[in-house]
DNA sequence: TGAACAATTGAATAAATATTCAATTGTTCA
DNA sequence: TGAACAATTGAATATTTATTCAATTGTTCA
């Protein structure tokens, strides 16, 4: 590899052909550089929906709380699946649990992430 | 395991105590199922935005278009493993290329995934 | 109280994939 | 043309994590 490429550039001079076009846009990212713990949280969230076993859930679960059972006989998988995945949407705050006898209902508790699931179903329909 | 878990329930009797409440939620999610296509989809949207280095790339392409090198300056990183992500986001149609001279400037190609991601970002922010 | 059921948990396995390093391709310009 | 630079690619490794199976916990009710 070009050890140059790992080096820093005098940005006296310019780097690339288009660094006159591009030069406000490199210092508006640099500035809007997110911290290591933001981009941390923001990309949990879209990995808890990136797995189609945990999204059905959350899907499923945007038309209303639902027991354990229910959710596996909509989603598909077994109890056990499912009840491991929703731990995991629980620990991260997406999903909240609610005793019914010797059910657990289960709904969603977050209404971000509910956008954010919708924003994904239209990106289906529209556009491309 | 209990078997019975993974059997059909008779939906004639109740299954849970808060059948009632709920049979209505059921019936709807089941009929909101989506096709395995549809939810591969828009998880694969999830997952490549759940990847830190991914997501640097896409939030950072937001201010505009950058080549490969200053992309790499502003998110961290060797300019493969960069390049190794605008590959896999290119693929998947997020970003788009064209070069200039030397120079390859990549931008972003996908208005819903913007919106993605500047609700995950306010999500950061507002409420939890 | 104990039998039946709903849900959770733990451990093991298997699959997916980000990162790294080295080599290669594509472009410019002296 | 060839030297210098920008970017891409391939292969290998290491890590993460979904799924499965078995055992266990929690709850009801006869």
């Amino acid at each position: 590899m070009n050890v140059k490429q790992n080096k820093e550039h005098k940005m006296e001079s310019m780097y690339c052909d288009r660094e006159r076009e591009h030069d406000v846009t490199v210092q508006r990212a640099k500035e809007g550089i997110l911290s290591n713990e933001n981009i941390e949280k923001v990309c949990k969230i879209f990995q808890l929906l990136s797995e189609p076993s945990r999204f059905k859930i959350v899907y499923a679960l945007l038309k209303g709380e639902m027991c354990v059972y229910h959710i596996t006989e909509v989603c598909g998988g077994t109890v056990s699946g499912v009840s491991h995945q929703l731990r995991v949407l629980r620990d991260n705050g997406i999903v909240k649990a609610k005793r019914y006898g010797k059910n657990v209902e289960y709904s969603l508790a977050d209404a971000h992430v509910c956008e954010m699931v919708e924003l994904g179903i239209e990106h289906l329909y529209c556009g491309k």
